[in-house]
This record gives structure tokens, C-alpha cells and sequence, in this order.
DNA sequence: TGCCAGGCCCTCTTTAGGGCCTT
């Protein structure tokens, strides 16, 4: 474990650090305490033996990162050749990091039964659930996804790829993409702003991990009658 | 040799097809 490493890593150093080093704080935060993830893994697909090669999480409260987690690990399998180029982890990288199984432990412990959220969260939760079982281990917390949000919350955007919506809405990159730590920072912040445009332009004032899984179940024409059935139930709490 | 995932969402739709998004 090494503390206060920048998110630009290059070698297979694991980090745990608190607090925010990267400057971003949303002014008024309305969102209970989170864990946002992010996998770089060899492909697609789990159930196609595709496996994690790096996992960073980290922990939003009070309108900051207060805390992180970012590990490559070592799966015992190759990197094809586009995603070492697409991510910049490399074969040899990973030939001296710390085993999967030691990573997903060390990174379970970290997360606990934090909500989780995740930019196309599908993706995500694949590998977290695959890489657990692996370890005989269950997520016990749903997941929220980012995407899946932004699509509803800023249907504008001329894409809802992680970093177009960084620069569309104005927020800050947190380093390389494509690596772990910082697409978790990016989508940590990102989610910040969704949150502040549900305060900002329905009031809503207190935004739990449930509602946020209840409203990316919900169909976008739907979404406003969702958030004032949802206000209407507060009021008469 | 050829092919390779899967969930969401829109539309030229719903007995379907195709683009987006993640690596």
C-alpha cells in the first residue's frame, strides 16, 4: 500500500488515499455516501473468459472523493494487443502485480456494503460479480449506473461515453482514460453533477442510492412524474 | 475458417433491427 500516489500510474502499485487530491467539490451535496467503481479488464465479457486486470473504487461523501482504492492484479491470463494499446496496461505490467484473488478480497473489503455505482454499470457489475464468485464471495448492494442516468438527466449530450460527458458538462479529467482510478474519478465527479441537476432542477434534496435505481428503471418520458411522486412521498413523511 | 457480450433505447417497433456503451 503506498499513500498519496497520483492517479497517472504506470507500474502496479496499489494506492488507498483520503482525501480528494484532484480539487473537485460540488458545492451543495445532496448524495448519501457511494462507492464508484471501475474495471479495465482483457475484453468484453466474462463468459467468454475475459478477466479483470485493474479495479479502482473510489468512496464520494459529502461532495468529494474522501477515499480511494486502485490495484492491477494479475488474472493469469493475456492482454491482447488492442487493449494494451487502448488502456496501456501491458502483459508485463500485470506479470508483476498482485494476484486477482488477493486484489478482489483486498478491494471488497475496501467497498463493504457502500452502494455501488458504475458508468454502464452492465459492464461492471459482469466483472465484479464474475471476479467474486471466483473467491466464493456476493455482492450484497445494488449497483446505479451513471449512464443510464445521464442518458435520462442529460438527454443533450451529443454522446454518453464517459469522457464526452466530462467535457460536455465541464467537469475536470482525472488523468489517463482508460485507467482505472481515473474513470472511477471521472465518473465519481460526473455523478456529482447528476446529482446537482436532480437537486437543481427538481429540488430534490436528499438523493439516496435507491432513487437512483429507481429512476434508471424508469422510461425517460416518465422520469418527471417518477421524481414528483417521488417529492409527494417525502412531504408526507 | 469464421466468429466471438449483453443490456438499454430509439424507431422506418412491439412476431424487430440496429446503434450506443463498456474493455
Amino acid at each position: 500500500m503506498h499513500l498519496g500516489k497520483s492517479a497517472e500510474l504506470s507500474t502496479n502499485e496499489t494506492i488507498r488515499t483520503a482525501p480528494s487530491h484532484f480539487g473537485f467539490r460540488q458545492e451543495v451535496s445532496v448524495l448519501e455516501v457511494v462507492a464508484v467503481i471501475d474495471f479495465e479488464t482483457t475484453g468484453l465479457s466474462p463468459a467468454q473468459g475475459d478477466r479483470a486486470t485493474e479495479i479502482a473504487a473510489v468512496i464520494l461523501a459529502d461532495g468529494q472523493v474522501v477515499d480511494r482504492y486502485q490495484s492491477l492484479m494479475n488474472a493469469g491470463v493475456r492482454i491482447p494487443a488492442f487493449i494494451e494499446g487502448l488502456t496501456g496496461i501491458s502483459n508485463q505490467m500485470i506479470r508483476s502485480a498482485p494476484p486477482a484473488a488477493e486484489v478482489m478480497r483486498e478491494v471488497f473489503e475496501f467497498v463493504g456494503k457502500t452502494p455501488l455505482i458504475a458508468h454502464n454499470a452492465s459492464f461492471d457489475s459482469k466483472f465484479w460479480d464474475a471476479e467474486l464468485a471466483r473467491i466464493e464471495l456476493c455482492r450484497p448492494q445494488e449497483f446505479a449506473c451513471s449512464l443510464l442516468l445521464s442518458r435520462r438527466l442529460l438527454p443533450q449530450a451529443p454522446s454518453h461515453k464517459l469522457g464526452a460527458l466530462v467535457e460536455f458538462a465541464g467537469l475536470p479529467a482525472a488523468g489517463r482514460a482508460h485507467r482505472a482510478l481515473a474513470d472511477a474519478e471521472m465518473a465519481a465527479n460526473l455523478m456529482l453533477h447528476l446529482a446537482d441537476e436532480l437537486r437543481r432542477r427538481y429540488q430534490v434534496e436528499e438523493i439516496s442510492h435507491n432513487l437512483l435505481c429507481k429512476l434508471q428503471r424508469t422510461p425517460k418520458a416518465k422520469l418527471e412524474a417518477c421524481l414528483a411522486q417521488h417529492l409527494a412521498t417525502c412531504q408526507d413523511s
